[in-house]
RNA sequence: GGGCGAAUGGCGGAACUGGUAGACGCGCACGACUCAAAAUCGUGUUUCGCAAGAAGUGAGAGUUCGAUUCUCUCUUCGCCCA
């Protein structure tokens, strides 16, 4: 018999879908409609084993609501702006664009060599012009409804690769690429007023039920929604400087209050910038980053003014005001008033210029002459050497009452405070969407008019120079606006701008005026299941909800504000990891293994190789394998097998070459033994009530059942093993009689249930055994779902001992009387007195017995 | 330092609302086929024990007739934030 010979046969189907345009999707207000979306990739030029597992979820998924009947939307399309295409260009002396479009072309290919159930016609690209015209409309529409707006800010600088970097990408405080040490400098910059939704996109995460906890914790976090108050400070000194005001969430500890520090950039600072100390402090400022982070581990540094603070609950006490490193201006009022006993900041700060330390809170269980020294106290406890505010309860209470008194003394009032930060997303590249703004000769901003978009990116360009190559296109620059002479804005979005609205667009891609079209976006969002990596957790998903915060706002004809009903993130693809003696990261493909044990450089038996513990797979680390050659070496049926089996779809997932090849192997074996099914259904009669009829029932009908649920939780690895179990169930039934009819019948469904896991070879299946190709999920039977016996667990005092088989709903006597004829089980009870019996029927019977 | 999560055989992992722990796969062992090997097929495989049996889900406690599942403490690991 021939081995299935899956390179022929999976492009076989894989022509026959995209011929039959099989996945193609159409807006049909009969059927129930479902978005199921992963993340786009970057066209990186191939893909890789995270990609594989992200989509083969999907693609299970997507087929799984097709076979339900559902009218499944399942796009892909390619995040294709951003910094590595300019970097491969430099490198290679290509244009972006073209090596964009090449990597594109080859991952599309592989893509398709998985046979993923992907509308093709709605394919998207965000380097097209098609795609960013779009963009730049809702930016100046944005703008119009005021949530844009341009301000100069502290931006955290790599000066190798000339460009702003966000926080994220300040790793260490070096550029997460380049590895430079990252500068702060001052750049004018375009900003999304994200901030202007913080309440509303922290408590919208209450409704997303579909999310992951974690997930939704995460953008809390991020958000950071705290409660506190302001408190005007009086100051006096040589600077006409009258008050500060400051944002807390610790106001009860105003009693420890021992210096007020403010940032380098508070509009005070103005009175000491001819100072050549201050300067040169200053300066050493803009060596720590501004993420908080490099804040927190940095050395903290102060610059010492002669002005003093007086403590308003405690008007006889001046502090002195100090400029210091770790206050920012974009958080609060970027002036902090210092407690050393109780913040470790202001702890480390206070002790490098001995300042006293003050202890104001102590905890529970300490005496009132408990003392901070080296170890700021930041627990709950009682307040103490605080006047009035003595013996509260930190922080919940004295927190409230403090608040209470200062609002009542008016020196301040409470206040919220969000963490999130408007959203700079000016970027100093090329290859990115044009900011569609225009400055004339006086510096003032002009929205490009809509009728004269898009701005179009330069074709020719020389990347090779420094900084943002878009600066030296002069005769690009050039655009009359209003009659007006003006120059193109050079910086480019963003690329999580592009991610932030690309599920809307594959809702009608082929839209020419506008990014999509209100019946299709009504008809289709929100996205029904998003997948997609955890790492994108708060930033693309948080632009996202953004996005759609922003297209709603001041709009009648659409109010939907969270894109992604449903969210499930997947984990990594890991492998071990490979060093020589020398610690150099070695290849999986540089390996050889002797007993599985022993590992050695191919074709040097006698070298050393150090195996590492299995991380998530990095080209840095070599410990890459490429999906490629796994399609073409087992086939994608194969692959996606192996990618779901091993591990639950959300936790990492080691790879492993003996599990490929049992996956392999298994659908090797499914072919053979489908074709002793057909043969077996071709010498089976209509005689009905044949031996095997009802076991082959009974299975098929608790599979659908297990699958199903299966399906609905993730559970795909546990789907796989109910695969295996029903490949062994078949292969030994086999050996029975069957009525034609039910043999037919319920092959047919297991084959369905199989099909959205190896698709490729369930539809040859399918054609070999004559099968109609278009088919249902099949629905369960209830009645084959029921067993007539059960088995009845028996435990002594708690202690499983036996089992005994009895018919259903059987009473307690009878199960005792049963127990009892048992030899086995009469020892247990025999000359013991029974104190108590549990029984729970059709389940089990506790006899509790004295010892 | 804070938050979240995890810990089950030699390994990856199953176990719906507390009710037969170890499904399924890998590996391993034995057997069949073979001159031999690979491939394939079959059988076995938590540990201790010849057996009857006992122990057993990171450690310790608690709730319960009964805990992998619920509660508390601790240990280790992972992720996120600092």
């Amino acid at each position: 018999m021939d081995r299935y010979n899956f390179r022929k046969i999976e492009k076989k189907w894989q022509d026959f879908w995209i011929k039959n345009k099989s996945f193609k999707s159409k807006i049909n207000h009969n059927l129930k409609k479902f978005y199921c979306l992963e993340m786009f990739p970057y066209p990186s030029g191939k893909i890789h084993m995270g990609h594989v597992r992200n989509y083969t979820i999907g693609d299970v998924l997507s087929r799984y609501k097709s076979l339900q009947g559902y009218n499944v939307l399942h796009p892909m399309g390619w995040d294709s702006f951003g910094m590595p295409a300019e970097n491969a260009a430099k490198e290679n002396n290509l244009h972006p664009k073209v090596w964009t479009e090449k990597n594109i072309s080859v991952m599309k290919n592989q893509l398709k060599s998985l046979g993923l159930s992907i509308d093709w016609d709605r394919e998207i690209s965000t380097c097209n012009e098609d795609y960013y015209k779009h963009q730049q409309l809702f930016f100046i529409e944005m703008y119009e409804k005021g949530l844009i707006y341009r301000k100069e800010n502290y931006v955290n600088w790599d000066p190798v690769d000339g460009t702003v970097l966000a926080n994220e990408q300040v790793i260490d405080g070096k550029g997460w690429r380049s590895g430079a040490i990252v500068e702060r400098k001052k750049l004018n910059q375009w900003f999304f007023n994200i901030t202007k939704f913080s309440e509303n996109l922290l408590d919208s995460l209450n409704n997303l039920n579909n999310w992951p906890k974690k997930v939704k914790i995460m953008q809390t976090n991020w958000i950071g929604k705290s409660f506190g108050c302001e408190i005007d400070f009086k100051i006096h000194g040589d600077a006409p400087v009258n008050n500060i005001k400051c944002f807390t969430t610790r106001p009860d500890t105003l009693f420890g209050f021992s210096f007020l520090a403010v940032s380098v950039d508070h509009p005070i600072s103005k009175f000491y910038e001819k100072d050549p100390e201050f300067k040169k402090f200053k300066n050493e400022c803009s060596k720590t980053g501004t993420t908080e982070e490099s804040i927190a581990q940095g050395e903290k540094i102060g610059f010492k003014t002669n002005l003093l603070a007086t403590n308003p609950l405690n008007e006889s006490e001046k502090v002195p005001v100090y400029f210091a490193n770790f206050v920012l201006m974009d958080y609060g009022f970027g002036a902090v008033f210092g407690c050393p006993g109780h913040d470790q900041r202001d702890l480390d700060f206070a002790l490098k210029y001995k300042l006293p330390v003050k202890t104001v809170v102590k905890p529970i269980d300490e005496d009132d002459n408990f003392k901070v020294e080296k170890e700021a106290f930041t627990g709950s406890g009682i307040i103490i050497n605080s006047k009035f505010l003595n013996g509260m309860k930190a922080p919940d209470q004295s927190i409230i009452e403090t608040i209470k008194i200062i609002e009542k003394k008016n020196i301040g009032k409470k206040t919220i405070n969000f963490r999130l930060k408007d959203w700079g997303v000016s970027r100093q590249r090329y290859w990115g969407c044009p900011i569609p703004m225009a400055y004339d000769k006086d510096g003032n901003v002009h929205p490009v008019p809509k009728e004269q978009l898009p701005i179009k990116l330069p074709e020719n360009i020389n990347l090779k120079a420094k900084g943002n190559p878009l600066n030296y296109e002069h005769e690009w620059r050039k655009i009359k606006i209003n009659g007006l002479d003006c120059l193109k804005e050079t910086d480019t979005l963003d690329t999580f701008v592009d991610s932030s609205w690309y599920f809307l667009r594959f809702c009608s891609p082929k839209s020419k005026e506008y990014g999509f079209d209100y019946d299709s976006v009504k008809y289709w969002m929100p996205v029904d299941q998003y997948i997609g990596g955890v790492e994108h957790a708060i930033l693309h998903l948080l632009y996202s909800r953004f996005f759609m915060r922003a297209i709603t706002y001041k709009n009648k004809d659409y109010t939907l504000s969270e894109p992604f009903e449903s969210l499930f993130t997947q984990g990594m693809v890991c492998h071990e990891t490979f060093k020589d003696k020398n610690n150099n990261w070695l290849s999986p493909d540089d390996i050889e293994t002797k007993d599985g044990k022993k590992f050695f450089i191919k074709n040097h038996p006698d070298s050393v190789v150090t195996v590492g513990p299995a991380e998530s797979m990095s080209k840095s680390k070599k410990n890459t394998i490429d999906p490629a050659k796994m399609i073409e070496n087992y086939g994608a049926d194969a692959v996606r097998l192996f990618i779901l089996s091993d591990s639950p779809p959300e936790k990492d997932v080691q790879w492993s070459d003996q599990g490929m090849l049992a996956s392999f192997k298994f659908v090797q074996k499914f072919w053979t033994m489908n074709n002793r099914i057909k043969e077996k259904i071709e010498s089976c009669t209509d005689i009905e009530n044949q031996e095997g009829d009802i076991h082959l029932l009974k299975f098929t009908n608790q599979l659908i059942n297990k699958i199903n649920s299966n399906l609905e939780r993730f559970n795909y690895n546990v789907i796989v093993a109910n695969m295996y179990e029903t490949y062994n169930f078949l292969n030994k039934i086999l050996e029975k009689k069957f009525c034609k009819k039910v043999l037919s019948d319920n092959y047919k469904n297991i084959l369905i249930i199989m099909s959205p896991v190896m698709p490729h070879i369930i539809s040859e299946c399918f054609t070999s055994n004559n099968f109609n190709i278009s088919q249902k999920w099949p629905l369960v039977n209830k009645k084959y779902l029921e067993e007539e016996t059960v088995k009845i667990v028996i435990q002594i005092n708690g202690k499983k001992k036996g089992i005994i088989e009895t018919e259903k709903n059987v009473e307690e006597k009878t199960v005792m009387d049963l127990i009892l004829k048992e030899d086995r089980m009469k020892k247990y009870i025999k000359n013991k007195k029974i104190k108590k019996i549990i029984f729970v029927k059709n389940r089990l019977i506790n006899i509790l017995v004295d010892d």
